[in-house]
DNA sequence: GCTGTCATCGGCCGAACGGATGATTCGGCC
DNA sequence: GGCCGAATCATCCGTTCGGCCGATGACAGC
């Protein structure tokens, strides 16, 4: 190992940037070059530390999903850092559109220091690294791949989760009610249930809209 | 200060667990005489280490939730240690049940360095140490209570979440349908709703029943 | 013994829902 | 030009839901 990997850490939590600090500090070949709570600054930061890696949670504050982190990933220039992302959930849609945009990896934040190491070795050379659990859910998915709502169903679907009724559907877009329940069809159709609380569970559960109202 | 506070650190995330210990052992006072992924042996740590502070993770893996944080506060001896739960969820029901088992403070794992160390010293005295957004939703609380479900009640809202129609529901319960809607207008009432789709949101999002079927 | 809460059940009715079926329009794709 | 998915709308029909009324029994607390 000529030069150490260089990490730049982006997470808004101090004891869990104080964690990974600790941790690959400790590890050989890994130098840690900076840290941040948040993406606001993170192309300037990129700029003046010139990290191989950015080690980053997914969930940034409460509001802040991982549109946020996507951003962060696409705002990288292209031959920049590899990203591997970090984060306590491994049943978010948000995993998938972090990864199409680029993330280099994905672990939870339960994954062993051992493991965490060799992640961050793996991944600065380009290779993708996922945990097991976020893997093998990736593999059943192309086996039997998840059915996609369109913009327009899971804007209804939105609507639905917060209680509304089809005629208020049907107002708040501006459409007639036939309309909406030809949507809710296929929507109960690709979620594979039959009524509008078992979708709105499965919405919430699987992070197919915003949790919070 | 004449002695060090003595703390202990119980969190299934390896990467908190050293953030926890790197900030602390930093930290003037204060002393880190051990860490455990979970509560399983935690009278025993207790025993061997004698902590003034137990500093605990209120979600221990998946399928464990609040459930057994109260399970590992009550199984301490009273006048053993004080209990600092810190988690990353600010909107849970256990919240406040860990709260009312007797754990001395609560802290969400966004808390800054110097709060967190200054909390660790308070809640090592017996202070009582809550978060701001906890702090302040509590007194909210306390000026309009929210109304507690019945356990038949949850028990009805449990089956609404999985997408149960009412006759399934009076099936599975070995009553009559009439009493399923009867319990469900009282849920409504008690949430705030009027439907099942808001009824099931507000359960979710509120941490009512349990997040995976 | 009175009061309150909880759980149980019944009937009635209008509103909402879900399924089935078919049709139109529009845009992208080969 | 032909094909297809998406979004839009419509009609029909049986089922389910939610609101409203009232009722009973059990049990705890005062």
């Amino acid at each position: 190992m000529a030069e150490p990997v260089r990490v730049l850490i982006v997470d808004d939590h101090p004891v869990v940037r104080a964690g990974l600090r600790a941790m690959l500090d400790a590890a050989a070949g890994i130098t840690v070059v900076g840290d941040a709570p948040n993406g606001d600054a993170i192309a300037d930061l990129v700029a003046r530390t010139s990290p191989d890696l950015v080690l980053m949670d997914l969930r940034m504050g409460d509001g802040v999903d991982g549109v946020e982190a996507t951003r962060i990933v696409t705002a990288l220039p292209g031959g920049g850092p590899a990203v591997l992302v970090l984060t306590v959930y491994d049943t978010d849609q948000d995993i998938l559109r972090a990864i199409e945009a680029g993330a280099t990896g994905y672990l939870l934040k339960d994954t062993p220091t051992d493991v965490l190491i060799d992640a961050v070795h793996r991944a600065a050379q380009g290779e993708t690294v996922l945990a097991g659990p976020v893997a093998s859910r990736l593999t059943l998915r192309v086996r039997s791949p998840e059915p996609t709502l369109t913009g327009r169903e899971l804007e209804i679907l939105g609507h639905l989760t917060a209680g509304r009724t089809n005629r208020d559907i049907a107002r708040h877009l501006h459409i007639s009610e036939a309309t909406v329940k030809s949507h809710l069809a296929h929507i109960y159709t690709k979620l594979g249930v039959d009524n509008r609380a078992a979708a709105t569970s499965t919405a919430l559960r699987r992070g197919l809209v915003a949790d919070h109202p």
